[in-house]
DNA sequence: AATATTTACGCAAACCATTGCGTACCAAGT
DNA sequence: ACTTGGTACGCAATGGTTTGCGTAAATATT
């Protein structure tokens, strides 16, 4: 039993008058008398008329809606990013369908394909670690829906992104440990389908050669996101022949994993082993020795690219993907600093 | 230059036949012959055919949407919730909108007035704090819209809820402390004004009754749910002439805060003070002291609540609200016992 | 052979808001 | 008196799908 909604018709019957001009009325059209007007719109204020969106849908073949694909919902970067999204969003009036591929591929097209069959404007994704073949990708871009993507991205998907500068993230935080005196700097890194992943190691790998530091490869090892293959990657590392004296991880589970493994080992942090780490958890304040993180701007990622599909969406648009690149903030605390 | 949808029409007008036989030949309606159901249905795969979901959204009154309302996003108990309705909804055919409140009464109006706009089929809401009206709520089971509480509700409000129990959450956290020997338990509660803070409240005073201990005023303390909330009211109970010898908080925040205090103090954990908290996170295992924690099945609210909404939608449903109340775990670790 | 039933399909309305086009009326201009 | 132009409104189509009703032809029944 639905309560029925009101409609224009319901208006157009009470006033003795037709739909259209009630639908007039309500626009402020030029050729609708003040008169009419205003009883019109005293009836609809009065009744609390609200076109219905259903409708104006169909008509527009347009829903206000963004579909929004993230690997997961809980998780500190990712809720913050969709914070920033909603927020936008929905003050330039179009609303946020949320989907989670949880990492896997074929969720992410599993939830594509019912954005699309929803017929959403747009759709902002981080690609799943999973996600190698773009055919689903590329669908969307074929059938003229703006895509943009969001910390990770396809290369090969002629598509806007909004990014992090993982590469001077990571080239920063390595900068830092070598000013405080590291020469065995490690990295353990994220899965190499990820292209925030790639571009951290490349900027580890950048800074180590601006700085004459040789590169080992026994000090690079990737983990996928697990919490066991954390463990495993520090313990990995830090059971070298020669340890070395400072991590730097792909993201902050990483590194809280591998600053419990080497408190395990009795060792301490930062005097014989220091940490850095990509991470945005307030909580990071209560952990001992606290992270120094390189800081993602999340909530401003989420701000981007609704303002890049809206810019898409303006009839001018000229389909010319682009690219914003955000900035880190390396935050140093006592993992890497005696305080 | 949207990509122009593949409608019925499209695939009539091929066929050399009628919408409607081809609406019904999709459907397998006893009256189309073998022969065109196989040719329609083959045309519709090699294209690819998806029905608008608009346009039977608008013919059905119903779009397979169901809103979600929480007080934020980035909150690993909301986000895990929210992974849970996600995943439900989605099984059963529906889709969910997340929106956030930011505990702020206004924006709990504006965003469930959005969504009334979008004439979605059912909603699902936690409360901000500031909910003490209930008007915007009202006005929702009126229309005959299945509304559902989460985690936090409004008593006069006849809508089914999916709570925790809260009530024996606090009192086994404190029977835990009684048991440990701990006599003066301090409480941190969270605003008066959530439904939850106030059951836990009660779980607490409930236990003390239990076991005879005097209910002190002193020793219980309403924070709202800031970081410099939670430092002052743990700064206010450890201050006491005679201090606490443990505190049971509303939720990990004013844990994790309270324990920092307590260490700048120089006070131990657990030995001179002992800490419980209602909390989630998984990144309590990295904090020292582990934090000994009411755990709440984030997960499985949100399955349970979409089952109610769910079941709301059938047909014979009677409209008798019901109430769901799931059960909390403690766990133990070092903020209370020695390890 | 005449009527009844089944088969297989099409027409058109319904859902609701929007909009191009048409029309009826009135006033001003030639 | 006749055109032009403006005003104020209604009709009907549009968007895509579903569905009640109608109908023609083919088969079955009396």
């Amino acid at each position: 039993m639905q309560y029925r909604q009101l409609t224009l018709k319901d208006i157009a019957k009470e006033l003795n008058t037709s739909v259209s001009t009630v639908s007039r009325a309500l626009k402020d059209h030029h050729s609708i008398s003040p008169e009419m007007k205003r009883k019109v719109n005293d009836l609809a204020n009065r009744w609390d008329y609200h076109p219905n969106p259903v409708a104006v849908s169909l008509l527009k073949n347009k829903n206000y809606t963004i579909g929004v694909v993230v690997p997961e919902i809980a998780h500190n970067y990712f809720s913050i990013l969709m914070e920033g999204i909603e927020e936008t969003a929905t003050q330039a009036g179009y609303h946020v369908m949320f989907c989670v591929s949880k990492e896997k591929l074929q969720r992410e097209v599993d939830v594509i394909n019912t954005l699309l069959n929803m017929r959403i404007d747009g759709l902002i994704i981080a690609p799943s670690k999973e996600t190698v073949s773009y055919d689903h990708l590329e669908a969307i871009v074929n059938r003229g829906i703006p895509l943009i993507f969001i910390d990770r991205y396809c290369e090969s998907v002629p598509a806007s992104r909004v990014l992090v500068d993982d590469y001077n993230g990571a080239f920063q935080a390595v900068e830092h440990l070598i000013s405080t005196g590291r020469k065995r700097i490690a990295h353990i890194a994220g899965p190499e389908t990820l292209s925030n992943s790639r571009q951290r190691l490349s900027g580890y790998l950048g800074a180590l050669k601006k700085y004459n530091i040789p590169v080992e490869d026994e000090l690079i090892v990737h983990c996928d996101l697990t919490r066991t293959s954390a463990r495993e990657s520090t313990s990995q590392v830090i059971s070298l022949r020669k340890m070395p004296d400072s991590i730097l991880t792909y993201n902050s589970s990483i590194a809280f994993e591998g600053m419990l493994v080497v408190k395990e080992k009795g060792l301490r942090i930062p005097d014989q082993i220091s940490f850095v780490g990509f991470a945005n958890e307030p909580i990071i304040s209560y952990i001992e020795p606290q992270l120094t993180t390189v800081i993602q701007p999340a909530y401003q990622i989420g701000q981007e690219a609704v303002n890049l599909f809206l810019e898409q969406q303006s009839n001018d648009y000229e389909a010319i993907p682009k690219t914003k690149i955000l900035l880190t903030q390396l935050v140093i605390r006592g993992s890497t600093v005696k305080v």
